[in-house]
DNA sequence: CTCACCCATGCAAGCGCTTACAGCGACTCT
DNA sequence: AGAGTCGCTGTAAGCGCTTGCATGGGTGAG
C-alpha cells in the first residue's frame, strides 16, 4: 500500500542505503542524488516507518513527558512549551500522566512503560521519590526535571526561595506584619522542594525584617483552589489578625481569596493576597503574583534533553527569573485592626 | 544489555514464539507454560521492544491526540480523560498540538507525521477543514472527534444548540429581554459547529420567547478571556441597554465580566452573565454556566477509538449532557434601565 | 604514471519481535 | 485399529529500515 524505502530506491535508481542517507541529510551523498531522491520520495508520498527506523537504529525520536496532571496551569503550560520545541526538532511526545497524590508505597510511575520507547524523559513538577528517579535513570536515557530539583538531576526551575522572599518582602514593604503562608499538605510536600523552599523564603523575609515567624501562620492543604480555600479558612480561625497571605501558588491564592470572601473580608482592604505563578486567570480576581514563565521552562527543558541526547554538555541547573506582577490583591494593611464581624463557628 | 525475547525463551526452555504468545495472553498456550514464561520474564525484567513489535505486527498500541491547545480548560480536561483511559488499556498517547488559529491556506495538521505511528486518532475540539480530515482518514486509522462534529465522523460532543437554548432560557426566565451573545470570531467560527450551534440555540430561545433577534447583540472575537473582554466592550458601546450576556464559553464569559467591571457595571445587578463549560475557576467570579463533562468526553472518545480498532461497532454520535450550574452571575434585570454613568470613549 | 586517498554508492546483515504453517503427541470416533 | 481432531509448541520468514564494510571511479601528490 504505502510506499516503502525500496519503492523510492527503485524509482530513483539508487540503493535503499542511499535513500536512507539522502533523506536523513547524512553526509556522503551527492547533492544531485539527494535532490532526486527527495523529489521521488515526495512524489510517492514516502514517509519512513518509525518502528522500522527505531528498531534498526535504536533511536526513537520520541520523548516521554511525565506529568502528574495536565489540567493545572503550570503543568499544561510547561507541556505546551515542551511539545512545541520537541516537535520543531522532529521529536514526538509521549504523554504520561498519573495520580500525583498517591504517595503510598509502590512506584506511581512505572519506568518499564518507557523502556525502549523513548530517547529521553521530561519530568514535570513532580515530587518523585528517589527510587522512582533511579528506575527512570535505569532506562539509560537523559532525564530533565522541570519545576523541582530532582536528586542531582538536570533541572529547570525558578529560585523558589528568592521568589518567596520577594513576595513576602512586597507585603512587608506595604506595611504588613501578620503575614501568613499557605502551602501544600505537610506530608505531601516533604520531598518536594518548591513548597519547602517557598516556605523558607517566606521565613527568610520575616526574619530579615525582624518580624519573626509565628508557626500558626503557616497553613497546609491541597495544592489547588479548594486546598487554598480550606487553608485560608483554617487560618482565619487560628489567626484572625492576619492581614496578608503569601500563597505558594496562584491556585491556592485564588482559593484563599474565595475563603476571605466567604468570611466577609475584602481583598485587599482587609487582607492582602499574593501568589506565585502568573496564572492566566489571576486577573479575574486581580491577583498580585510572582509570575514565572511556565511555557518557557518547558521549551528550555526540551532543548536540554535534546542537547543531552546529542551529547552536548548541558548546565545542571537552569534557573528562570520571576517577576512581581502587581495587580489589586495587595495593599497596605487596614489602619485599625478592627474588622467587620468575623465569628468563628463554635 | 536489556533482556530480549530470546533470553527469556532460553531461560524458560521454550521457543521465542511461545514466549511471545504467553506474554500477550494469546490462546493455545499451556497454563503452566504461560506461568513459567511470565515468571522468567519478570525475573529478567523483560519488556518487549515496542518498535520491534510494531514492525512485526503492524500495530503500534499508540493513539495520536491532536489538539490545538493544551492549556485551555476544555482541552486539557479532555486530554486528561482520554490519556487515563488509553493508558488503562495499554495504549500510549502521542501528543500533537499546533496553532489552531492559523486558518490560512495549507493544512495546519500534517497527517504524514502520524503515518505508521498510531493505531487511531483523537481530534479534540478543533475546527478541521474537510481536506485535513480527509488526509487524516487517508492514514487508514479510526478517527474520533471531540467537541465538534467532523464531517460525518464519529463524534463525542454536547448538544450545543439545546445547551445554548437552555442558557438563554435561564436568562429569559429571570426576566431579561436584551440578551447578547458573545462567541468566536466570525471567520474563524464558520466551519466550527459548536459556536454556530450555540448561536442558533441563542436565537431559538429568543424567537421562542417572542423577543426576536437583534443582530447588534451578537459579538465576535477570540474564543478566550481576552476575546470575551473585547467583545463585551464592543457590545456595551453598540448596545448599552444590554442586561444579560450568554457567552459561548466560560473563558469568554470571564472576559465579559472583566469588561463589565472595567465599565463600572456590576454582575449580576446590572448585567447577568452565563457561560458554557463548567470551568474550574468559574467560582472565582461566581460564574453561572452550562457545565459539560470535559474529562468524561475524553474518556468516552478514547473508548470509542479503542472499540473501532477492535472492530466493535460504535455509535456515530455520542451526546453528553450539560447542566445548569447556578452561581451568582445571573439575576433578574435591574428595575430601572438607568445605570451608573457609562460613557463610551470618544 | 602510479599510488594513496576520498567521495559516493551499493551490499547485506541485522534490529527484536510476530505469525503462518508445520509438527507432534494424545484423544475421540467409527 | 486407523483416521481425523485438538491442543500445544517450534520453525522460520519476514516487518522496513540503518549501517559497517566493500567497491570503484576520481584526484592530487610524488
Amino acid at each position: 500500500m504505502a510506499a516503502g524505502i525500496d519503492d523510492v530506491a527503485r524509482a530513483a535508481g539508487v540503493s535503499t542505503a542511499t535513500v536512507s542517507r539522502a533523506l536523513r541529510d547524512l553526509p556522503n551523498v551527492n547533492k544531485t542524488t539527494r535532490e532526486r531522491v527527495r523529489t521521488v520520495a515526495a512524489q510517492l508520498g514516502y514517509v519512513a516507518s518509525p518502528s522500522a527506523a527505531s528498531l534498526a537504529s535504536g533511536r526513537t525520536r520520541t520523548i516521554g513527558l511525565i506529568s502528574p496532571w495536565i489540567s493545572r496551569w503550570f503543568f499544561s503550560n510547561v507541556i505546551e512549551g515542551a511539545e512545541g520545541t520537541l516537535r520543531a526538532h522532529g521529536f514526538d511526545v509521549l504523554l504520561y500522566t498519573f495520580d500525583g497524590r498517591r504517595r503510598t508505597s509502590g512506584a506511581r510511575v512505572d519506568a518499564d512503560v518507557l523502556r525502549r520507547r523513548v530517547d529521553g524523559i521530561l519530568v514535570v513538577g513532580l515530587p518523585l521519590a528517589e527510587e522512582e528517579v533511579e528506575s527512570l535513570l535505569g532506562l539509560g536515557h537523559p532525564l530533565v526535571c522541570i519545576g523541582w530539583g530532582g536528586f542531582g538531576q538536570v533541572t529547570v526551575r525558578l529560585d523558589d526561595r528568592a521568589t518567596a522572599r520577594a513576595a513576602t518582602e512586597h507585603l512587608i514593604g506595604l506595611g504588613h506584619r501578620r503575614i501568613a503562608h499557605i502551602t501544600g499538605a505537610a506530608d505531601d510536600v516533604a520531598l518536594w522542594s518548591p513548597p519547602v523552599d517557598r516556605a523558607a523564603g517566606w521565613r527568610d523575609a520575616l526574619v530579615a525584617a525582624g518580624i519573626g515567624v509565628d508557626p500558626r501562620l503557616e497553613a497546609h492543604g491541597d495544592f489547588d483552589v479548594a486546598g487554598g480555600r480550606a487553608s485560608m479558612r483554617a487560618l482565619l480561625l487560628r489567626a484572625p489578625d492576619v492581614t496578608a497571605v503569601f500563597a505558594a501558588s496562584d491556585e491556592m491564592a485564588m482559593g484563599a481569596i474565595l475563603a476571605l470572601r466567604d468570611a466577609g473580608l475584602r481583598v485587599p482592604q482587609d487582607v492582602s493576597v499574593i501568589g506565585v505563578d502568573g496564572h492566566d486567570l489571576g486577573e479575574l480576581v486581580g491577583l498580585t503574583t510572582m509570575a514565572q514563565p511556565a511555557s518557557d521552562q518547558g521549551a528550555m527543558a526540551a532543548r536540554l534533553v535534546l542537547d543531552m541526547i546529542a551529547g552536548v554538555p548541558t548546565p545542571n541547573q537552569t534557573v528562570v527569573p520571576t517577576r512581581l506582577l502587581e495587580r489589586s490583591s495587595t495593599a497596605p494593611p487596614p489602619r485599625t485592626a478592627a474588622r467587620p464581624g468575623f465569628a468563628p463557628a463554635s
